[in-house]
RNA sequence: GGGCAGAUUCCCGAGUGGCCAAAGGGGACAGACUGUAAAUCUGCUGCAAAUUGCUUCGGUGGUUCGAAUCCACCUCUGCCCA
């Protein structure tokens, strides 16, 4: 199977420019493509991480991948599938966010050797004169054209600034700066880049007269349509300081049934026929699916050993037996306990399973709480800093929030 | 620059002097049912020393016994005209 049937069995392929051509390019390792990252955040998540497995698995077949840190772009936001503007970032900021960026893909890309390269479009973009710019390369745009992309429609009623509309210019302009400068002849992105990438073909085409391909990968949605990588809290993040190796199991085993053989597919490397096998798998037989999701995506992010820690803790939560060392942990300190001791309210507001203690007491009341597993209804139950004892105690809230509380 | 409309709690959106911590929906959270799924039903959803108190309706100041609601100015957004 070549490697763009792959992609397409994953279901990976949303849009291409020209099939034929992108095929015999990356089948034969002949592309070197690019794709870009807006740093507005200073973790990459799940979303980024989609983009990484494909630059893995095409430069694993001999394409050259270059990584672009939109360190310019995200200057002005991308209002791509966006209902409101971006908040504004300080260079500061930026800057702070490239280098994680640039930190956690480098575990996943082989930089070496120059098998692929990492460039930051700041580089070329900051030092531009805008004169210069609209001589250039806004001539090549018709102002028309690009309010009928999809990406503008979308705004046009919100409102979109002027500022936002030039991102698509900045990313033309990119791929063209990368086509000159290392032969970059294709651009991969999310689905939602689409209108944006086309314009980087276009300059080229115009500019240069040469070709250059796009292709758009589907965004990972849910059976509901909506993003997935999204929790109430926030982003699923890469970072484990900011999505522990144990939330981020726990997100994909908990993944809706209709979900779970779309996410393998598309997210892990395990080989297609295994996958093919699953297909049959029905009602709490997915669970196992779920499982193998979970394991092999956090095996891939966050590596073999604490993939292991966090099977463990999932079973010793949900199926009894299992190592219960592994599972989420808060540290109190005597100074916590006010005059000795601490009420249930206060336990779950410091163990981080309740925002305050309003939230916490109507999580007690409505027996949602339960400490060493005896529930507990007394919202004015203390605790001492004894109570918790060598090994600590398991507090829960609700039915999947366990942090093991211990005192030190 | 001129005219019009608007800004309400996580989101959408009602409320136009007291009965307003503010309808309804979505989401989130908790319970029942289950398979750590979905669907469904129930509860709940500002904060706290909790039959009470405090803070909130874009901002500032004012009118009033009392303001999300009325007035003035300001900020921001959309629409129309230029």
């Amino acid at each position: 199977m070549t490697l763009y049937d792959e992609l397409v069995a994953r279901g990976l392929i949303a849009q291409v420019t020209d099939e034929a051509e992108i095929k015999e390019l990356i089948n034969n390792g002949k592309a070197t493509f690019y794709i870009g990252f807006d740093p507005t955040a200073d973790s990459l998540h799940v979303g980024h991480f989609m983009a990484l497995c494909l630059m893995k698995r095409l430069q694993m077949a001999g394409n050259k991948p270059i990584a672009l840190i939109g360190g310019g772009t995200a200057m002005i936001g991308d209002p791509s599938g966006r209902t409101d503007m971006r908040q504004m970032m300080t260079p500061e900021t930026i800057q702070h966010n490239c280098e994680c960026f640039k930190k956690q893909m480098s575990r996943f890309i082989d930089f070496s050797e120059g098998k692929a390269l990492m460039v930051n479009n700041a580089d070329w973009l900051m030092d531009l004169n805008y004169i210069d710019v609209l001589r250039e390369v806004g001539t090549h745009f018709s102002v028309n054209r690009m309010l009928t992309a999809e990406c503008y429609k979308q705004r046009m009623e919100k409102g979109l600034s002027f500022l936002e509309f030039n991102y698509m210019i900045m990313q033309s302009y990119d791929f063209y700066i990368l086509y000159q400068k290392y032969g970059c002849n294709m651009e991969f992105g999310g689905d939602d880049q689409w209108s944006n990438m086309l314009g980087g073909t276009e300059l080229i085409r115009r500019k240069l007269g040469k070709d250059a391909y796009a292709m758009t990968i589907n965004l990972l949605l849910n059976s509901e349509g909506k993003k997935m990588g999204k929790t109430q809290s926030g982003a699923v993040w890469l970072d484990p300081e900011k999505t522990s190796p144990f939330d981020f199991f726990q997100y994909w085993r908990n993944v809706s049934d209709a979900d779970v053989l779309k996410c393998i597919r598309m997210l892990t490397f395990l080989p297609l026929e295994e996958i093919d096998a699953m297909e049959s798998w029905e009602g709490s037989q997915l669970n196992q699916a779920k499982e193998i999701l979970a394991y092999e995506l956090t095996k891939l992010v966050h590596g073999e050993e604490e993939a292991n820690k966090a099977k463990d803790a999932s079973h010793a939560l949900f199926a009894g037996g299992g190592d219960l060392a592994h599972m989420p942990t808060a540290e109190l300190s005597a100074a916590d306990f006010e005059g000795g001791s601490m009420d249930i309210l206060a336990l779950l507001v410091k163990a981080g399973l309740a925002p305050s203690r309003s939230d916490a007491r109507r999580a007690v009341e409505q027996g949602g709480v339960s400490v060493a597993d005896e529930k507990i209804t007394d919202i004015k139950t203390m605790y001492t800093a004894d109570s918790f004892g060598e090994e600590g105690l398991i507090v829960k809230r609700g039915k999947k929030k366990f942090v093991k509380v211990l005192v030190k």
